[in-house]
DNA sequence: ATGCATGAGAA
DNA sequence: TCTCATGCATA
């Protein structure tokens, strides 16, 4: 809104294909599920303005003035002093998380010291990632928000808890499985559709008192619904996405970025992801709650350095033909991306990357535009089920 | 709000 | 080289 930078550049490059193989011939099978998605899930409810920052925020125009500044062309940026003020997280063994924000780590990621990162608080989550994929390897957990049925029924109860401590009301505690505790959901529901009983086994110390933070893992129901309270409060509250991302490194040592915060509302981020991020979100919420009307002067400003590659504008065209092949071959190899890469006169790089995110965009809850229809199937290694979405926004 | 990009970690 | 979490830069 304020900073308009209309540098633009484009590939316009070359150098394409070096080598040509045989080509292996990835032949994904394509096992197009097609289920039509069937989400009228929760009412759209209430339209926030777009924007209503007034009054509350004196943290947030500060953080606006910082970044302003700080953004700059890669390389400009002076070395300095490289603060890991992160910590958080850091995953046992098991897949979901347990306990998020629990011990913390500080993990120095530098190298190349010049113009490179001044401050960049963004470690843990490579952590998680280990574990997550291999969830996937048998059939992953993201149940999203195709049977919502079975998870309600145990993390409810104490999820209730949880949300009423903090002044929100979600979860309509339709049905209770009271003490039913129960083990990373996920995972059964995944594989058995019913769960009258799990193993007598895996008892958490989840008691009907009332925890904290959720240490259990959400359901994509509740994810949901946190989403738009978070979101509706937030707006309330005066803050914008990007002030969020900030108070939450300058809070608790994770800064996040407008983007982040943005896909997190609109459930754009993997199911696991979101798990992550949301008690860390719901921690700011009560902290903002608390605090609105008190000057909270924060003072930190995030800097962000780092050399990009300008990024490469494809064309209309060109998107719609990577399109088709991704229809085809959402996987394709080495030497398939080479020659595509060179009809479509891109990059290599360019074309890998745009698949990666491509297939990426496709695993995430909400696919962008919204429920696309017929069009829903992962590839290699997706459960048939999968989310829906919620186009409210 | 999103498109393209970077990187760590795991195959 | 892919997946995933994230984010700069942009529309």
């Amino acid at each position: 809104m304020e900073r308009v930078k209309p540098t633009r550049t484009e590939p316009a490059d070359s150098r394409t294909e070096r080598y040509h193989s045989p080509a292996p011939v990835w032949s994904q099978s394509v096992m197009a599920t097609a289920t039509s998605n069937h989400y009228g899930v929760l009412s759209p409810g209430s339209a926030p303005p777009p924007h209503s920052e007034s009054g509350s925020l004196q943290q947030a125009a500060a953080y606006r003035d910082a970044h302003s500044l700080l953004h700059n062309e890669y390389g400009t940026l002076p070395g300095h002093a490289h603060q890991w003020i992160t910590a958080l997280h850091a995953d046992s063994g098991t897949p979901w998380p347990h306990s998020p924000l629990s011990d913390q780590d500080v993990k120095p990621v530098l190298h190349e010291g010049e113009r490179e990162e001044l401050q960049t608080p963004n470690n843990l989550q490579q952590q998680q990632q280990q574990q997550q994929q291999q969830q996937h390897a048998h059939h992953d957990a993201r149940t999203w928000r195709s049977g919502s049925t079975h998870i309600a029924t145990m993390a409810t109860s104490e999820q209730s808890l949880v949300y009423a401590q903090s002044g929100f009301s979600l979860v309509p505690a339709g049905e209770q499985g009271s003490m039913h505790h129960t083990l990373r959901d996920e995972e059964q529901h995944s594989h058995s559709p019913h769960l009258s009983d799990h193993g007598p086994h895996s008892h958490h110390q989840q008691h009907g008192g009332q925890d904290q933070s959720d240490e259990d893992t959400p359901t994509s129901d509740e994810l949901e619904q946190f989403a738009k309270q978070f979101k509706q409060r937030r707006i309330k509250l005066g803050f914008t996405q990007a002030d969020v991302g900030l108070a939450l490194g300058t809070l608790y040592g994770n800064v996040f970025s407008q983007t982040t915060i943005c896909r997190f509302e609109a459930l754009q981020l993997s199911f696991k992801n979101m798990c992550k991020l949301k008690p860390l979100l719901n921690k700011w919420l009560e902290e903002a709650d608390s605090t609105s009307g008190s000057p909270t002067s924060l003072d930190k400003i995030a800097a962000q350095g780092r050399k990009r590659k300008k990024r490469t504008s494809i064309e209309v065209g060109v998107k719609g033909a990577l399109e088709s092949h991704f229809l085809k071959c959402p996987k394709p190899g080495a030497a398939e991306i080479n020659s595509l890469a060179d009809s479509l006169q891109l990059e290599k790089e360019v074309v890998r990357v745009w698949f990666c995110n491509r297939r990426q965009k496709e695993k995430r809850m909400t696919p962008a535009g919204g429920p696309l229809p017929g069009t829903e199937d992962m590839y290699g290694d997706t459960p048939p089920h999968h989310g829906g979405q919620t186009p409210v926004q």
